[in-house]
DNA sequence: AAATAATATTAATCTAGATTAACATCTATT
DNA sequence: AATAGATGTTAATCTAGATTAATATTATTT
């Protein structure tokens, strides 16, 4: 069990001791995906946060006019689930499917519950990584606000240098909010813009 | 002073001790603004957290071509402040403005970081604030990215009934991401819809 | 290597919402 | 009550990005 990405991760934050750690490692579970299988169906209630050791997941929505919005891409070291499904326990807006297979480690919403009464820092913990979440879901409202579909693209492209490589344009242009046709325009007036 | 209104809405989500209690009104600061008065400014490093006793604040951004977005509204017993800003301690993205004249408890980020080391429950309670932080925020990008023009005003009506006999009609617009002349079309088409 | 499926590009046409500008109200100040 | 400033509406024109559809490329299977 790779047990070693989570417990660096953690360790940015707060500062377990030895006995923290194995209450801790005994209320995790490891899980893995196939591509193409989903961690979360928008509709079910989010069972766990999900902490990626391996792999790349997308998490997206589909409209009542079954079109998709792909809302964020997660890889190694990053959480992916419907945080919001999770913390209230009601049905999940997005879906989170896997682009590659993928290894995860889980933590159940009752497993954490009892974590943070075993393991009150976690609290703290916890409390950092919402902060985080809230401030990217902050900085994505700036951008789809104010950003003309170009300026989006280069940003994306920064924000995210591997990703643009590891899955498909159409994806890209879901996340993006505009559609694989403009994407391709955009990308061809930027090479011919240099 | 009155306090009331924050030990109330704590009650909801930990139990304080008297002496706790103590503690936390003793790190709070009261503090009146008049409409219009900036709470937060863009590019400053937001350096409280802000409860609402009285009053109505927006939060919103001016963009390079000087165009105002308008993120959110808040009123009585609603938090304000550039939480992301807060969080990081870098420049904030947002202003924060009153609408009316408006009565505060704020929360320093030194006074909170301390409150958390002589009360740890406080990591809950802030936990469980951003967690419904977050949750709002990913909604809102859900309704940006998908509803029409239309809908999203019909959505916002319906969540915030109050704000908008409270605010003018173009910063509703500028919630909505829309120009205040087209607004006003979608509210003409409402009524010979009926 | 051919065939099929999946993905990407190009181009023509269409539409939601922006922009501009003229006019109408409403509110506050002298 | 008259004027100025802020706010709201209507209408004409314009544009970013959508839609549709045809074609090209790339990856996967036989």
């Amino acid at each position: 069990m790779n047990n070693k990405p989570l417990l660096d991760y953690i360790n940015i934050y707060i500062n377990l001791t030895v006995e923290e750690k194995t209450i801790l490692l005994s209320k995790i579970i490891h899980r893995n995906y196939l591509k193409g299988q989903y961690i979360v169906q928008q509709g079910d209630i989010c069972k766990s946060a999900n902490f990626i050791i391996s792999g790349c997941t997308k998490t997206f929505y589909t409209n009542k006019e079954g079109q998709e919005h792909t809302v964020m891409f997660s890889v190694e070291d990053w959480w992916t689930s419907d945080l919001g499904s999770f913390i209230t326990q009601t049905p999940a807006d997005f879906n989170v499917q896997c682009l590659e297979n993928t290894e995860l480690i889980q933590f159940t919403f009752e497993n954490l519950e009892e974590l943070y009464t075993k393991i009150p820092k976690l609290e703290r913990f916890f409390r950092k990584i919402i902060e985080r979440a809230f401030v990217a879901s902050q900085k994505r409202i700036i951008k789809n606000f104010s950003l003309a579909a170009k300026e989006h693209y280069l940003i994306f492209k920064e924000t995210y240098p591997e990703i643009e490589q590891r899955v498909p344009q159409y994806m890209i242009a879901s996340y993006l909010g505009i559609t694989k046709e403009f994407l391709s325009k955009i990308k061809s007036q930027l090479i011919h813009d240099q």
